[in-house]
DNA sequence: ATAGAATGTGCAACCGTTTTCGTAAATGCG
DNA sequence: CGCATTTACGAAAACGGTTGCACATTCTAT
């Protein structure tokens, strides 16, 4: 019914194998004919069957997602939204394509990679970090699929091939900042800790302190989920004790957002009365009031540089294994402000005692 | 290499085709087959090779959908995540997959459509209303090819299965609110007139003007680009008026957001000295200050339903097409006040002609 | 008991490419 | 000029499924 490489071949006068070879350009194919059968392809408007094609060479083409299901809290994230778009550009460039699925629970999703990978869909998948992840990860593994996955993996990271920022020392720098602004009393805001970048967060977090020798105390590290709710709640239980902190480390612009309207109803003056750092540098932070100091991470880049990798160990399977760091710098606005210092004597009598 | 339906034959001791008729669910096979054959599926781990699946059914169980370049001013919008988010789950419910493409222009959109299309990659294909649209829908009637669009096609809208919401009714409603609260200078901020979401919400800013015999003028009328800077722009001239606007409806969010800092940066109030109405409801509207009363379009009913149709249309050729019009709500927040209302001669003197 | 229908399964063609292998013609070399 | 390469192309076998048709049973009705 459509128009085949036989009638092409046809039209040209040579042999199906002749015109396949046109379309791979083929080294050993004479000019002339090159010309005669595009010029067939073209007056036929001939496109050659994917789906043929994916069987017979094994390869697609095209790089495999697992969405979020859209009940999820990632998918209100403009992370998401960005990552995808530096994955778009990266595949775009390199004439992939993209294929996508959802699963709404673990066991779909796994379910749903599986018919990805051995239904033969996709030539290599990215995978944004989650808990599914580990059974995910072996199963590949144990199949030698190509991926590469978006943040830090939770084990073997040595010998997976992934995409992160340096968090621990984006996070120390952040803390760093406020310090170098006077503060002392210095809360952090962070996600789930079955996340590794709230981990490596809150160790940054840690080291900063640590270096400066300011006691940390637990009543300031609070974790809630990367949505608005999450900082809103945080805030509440931080304003709630006796010895309010000066600032806040905040490792995500939504979650930060919530911060501020928190802090907006309870009266408390942004950055007047109390400073804000947040994480990511999302549309959003310049957007709020007042505009968010945040640490940009380069999230277009992080799913660029993914699908590049991917791309790498698809066309050439020895590649070695890389992790790759993607920068990060902090981009400085209005919610911070400077504060006298206590010292540190002081901050103990406070009730702060060392972890 | 991987495990195929022959080997799945052989270990069941039955056809291939016996195996692919368990795997489609014929009727034509008893019960005791059924078993023996899923045994040794399951026993193999046996998952078909789609594309072969795809080259001999032509069926894909696929839906295409192509993306704004990366570099395009929708991607930043959260509209674009909210309707993949409902397309995303409409293909999930039944059992479809997503492929996505991008296009840097508006011919190598079309070349990635003509892939996907002749390439026999997806069953149908979602549009996202842009201009390139209309090339690509002659195309694709053409051809016969199942699609639906998103939005209202600039041309034969009666013949195009679209699903949209009633733009003109939803901006005659928003304006009406604004007049219902006093107001009779009331500005449009909108998108550029080659959408027909402008077209069509400029046109339900008039109607309701009209019925409420309120002139319109024309320097009340402002387009930009769906971005924050859009807004941000369209109020600068919008102040720099004698006759300043008391309100201002505006047909984006994040349009919005850019008119309220403004607004802010001008030392204008919200809503005290002007009134802002919204449009599409995404989370940030909640989040800017004062938050925004915004139209609810439901976007991710607009994506969830587009894709049932389109699926529906893939699985019955002959079913009608159709225009599915999603419900609007006006949500109500703070960002608008009431306002005496000025009798209506006094507007005239203003200098406020009727078009 | 037997024609005819219903049921269960196998055979083989086909979907539209890619790719290995082979061969004829063209070329290089002594 | 004869022989060994190289170059340009074709034949045919995959790739891994689906499906129309034929055939053999078993069931139902007469």
């Amino acid at each position: 019914m459509a128009v085949t490489i036989r009638d092409v071949a046809k039209l040209a006068d040579v042999a199906p194998s002749t015109v396949s070879r046109v379309i791979a350009n083929h080294s050993r194919i004479s000019e002339a004919t090159k010309r005669k059968v595009k010029k067939a392809m073209e007056q036929l408007g001939y496109h050659p069957n994917q789906n043929a094609r994916s069987l017979a060479s094994q390869s697609t083409q095209t790089i495999g997602l697992v969405m979020p299901s859209s009940g999820d809290v990632v998918f209100q994230n403009p992370f998401f939204s960005m990552v995808l778009q530096g994955i778009s550009e990266g595949s775009h460039k390199n004439k992939y394509a993209m294929y996508l699925t959802t699963g709404k629970s673990d066991v779909e999703t796994f379910e749903a990679v599986i018919r990805m990978v051995q239904g033969k869909r996709v030539d290599g998948l990215i995978l944004l970090n989650s808990k599914v992840e580990d059974k995910l990860i072996s199963y590949l593994r144990r199949r030698d699929f190509p991926f590469v996955v978006i943040g830090k993996p939770f084990k073997d990271a040595e010998e997976i091939t992934h995409v992160d920022n340096d968090n621990v020392r984006a996070m120390r720098e952040a803390t760093e900042y406020l310090i170098d602004y006077g503060h002392r009393k210095i809360a952090f805001i962070g996600g789930s800790l079955e996340l590794m970048v709230t981990v490596d967060r809150l160790d940054g977090y840690k080291q900063a302190l640590n270096k400066a020798n300011i006691p940390i105390k637990n009543e300031y590290i609070l974790h809630g989920e990367f949505l608005r709710e999450g900082g809103q709640e945080a805030v509440s239980e931080l304003m709630a004790l006796e010895q309010r902190p000066t600032s806040l480390v905040v490792v995500d612009d939504l979650m930060a957002l919530g911060v501020l309207s928190t802090l907006d109803e309870l009266g408390v003056k942004v950055p007047e009365e109390i400073s804000v750092v947040s994480f990511n540098n999302v549309l959003l932070s310049e957007m709020s009031k007042p505009p968010l100091t945040s640490m940009d991470i380069n999230i277009f880049d992080l799913g660029y540089q993914a699908t590049r990798s991917l791309i790498e160990i698809i066309e050439n399977r020895a590649e070695p294994t890389k992790r790759i760091i993607i920068p990060h710098k902090l981009v400085e606005r209005q919610s911070c402000s400077h504060q006298v210092p206590l010292p540190l004597d002081e901050l103990k009598e406070d009730g702060f005692e060392n972890l």
